[in-house]
DNA sequence: GTCGGTGCAAAGGTTTTGCAATAAA
DNA sequence: TTTATTGCAAAACCTTTGCACCGAC
């Protein structure tokens, strides 16, 4: 669906309306007990920026700020539509600085699940954790699972490695049929 | 098969000369102990083709061919090589394609590591692993260690879901500082 | 006034597709 | 002859980059 858009002439000519998968809704707050610490997110930007001589602009405030309210794993064009909707006059490009930026200074976390688009999440505290997707309601659940994380080492070192990253992704569906997520019929 | 040019020319020419990654060597053959048998694959993909009344051509032969006798994760790169070396007017597309056919007739899996190259691994057996890949040298293991799987299934069931597919990488460095197939120094 | 940031367009890099020519059945 | 396949070029797709103008400091 396309023409929609508040701006077109912004993105990439070539580029049909992209449309972000169903994988993840782009709802900016959400209320759940557990509030990672904006506050000290938000300094730690302050401090990055600082550092490395880097000017506040109000794009980055927005985009940065719009990031900060996330819950979820979102997407450079969800977040794009997000600043967007207070200032249609943001570009692509700048959302894709600032995140970069964002994780440099280790405040975002980049994703790539299988379906192509970066996805980006709150760094919080030193906190590991890998991913469970759902193929048809499109959550994204995080897990961590210090067993596994465990059995990886061995493995690893039985074979002469040892590990410096991973990636382990869980591709699911529903196990409750009338799960009030589904998209789309099995 | 039309076009008389040798070679140039057959690639997209927004497309710089690629360098596939250091990542598995392009050998086409290999000696080790437990050689897949590769004539029940073959066999696969004959009934393949009847089955869906696809043709039998000689590009196909070869690309086919090239990839049975592979006991690496191939890239497209790399494959493609490989028939050019017999016929040099095989171009992109067709390699493309009779890899993705490969796929549809469970002949080849397609992977895809983090280096934005798809790689394609004979489909033997149901036999299920994941991979260990080295940042230094390259080498791909492949482990299957069946208590991750369970671990899986119990965590996806803890959250009301059940696993479909899943990635599982291990990205990780040569524990021996002499290892002979470390390509840079740390 | 400097120099970094922004927005746009264009380019990168891998994969897919449209099309006319070609060849398998 | 009919219809699938090929090779090429161009497009698709997400991301990055070049550049002129703008704005933070």
């Amino acid at each position: 669906m396309q023409g929609g858009s508040s701006d077109p002439g912004s993105r990439p000519p070539s580029a049909t309306e992209r449309s972000t998968p169903n994988w993840s809704a782009p709802t900016a707050a959400l209320g759940s007990g557990c509030e990672p610490d904006v506050e000290v997110l938000r300094e730690q930007v302050r401090a990055h920026m600082t550092e490395h001589g880097l000017r506040s602009t109000e794009q980055r405030r927005q985009i940065v700020e719009a990031f900060l309210m996330t819950r979820e794993h979102i997407t450079i064009d969800q977040l794009l539509a997000l600043v967007r909707s207070e200032d249609p006059r943001i570009g692509y490009a700048t959302v894709y600085r600032t995140m970069k930026m964002l994780v440099a200074a280790r405040v975002a976390h980049e994703r790539r699940f299988s379906d192509g688009f970066a996805r980006y999440e709150l760094a919080v505290g030193g906190t590991h954790h890998d991913h469970l997707i759902c193929l048809e309601c499109g959550r994204i659940v995080e897990f961590s699972e210090p067993r596994i994380e465990e059995l990886q080492d061995q493995i690893a070192a039985k074979h002469g490695f040892a590990v410096r990253y991973h990636k382990h992704e869980l591709y699911c569906t529903c196990l409750d049929v009338d799960c009030p997520h589904r998209l789309r019929a099995k």
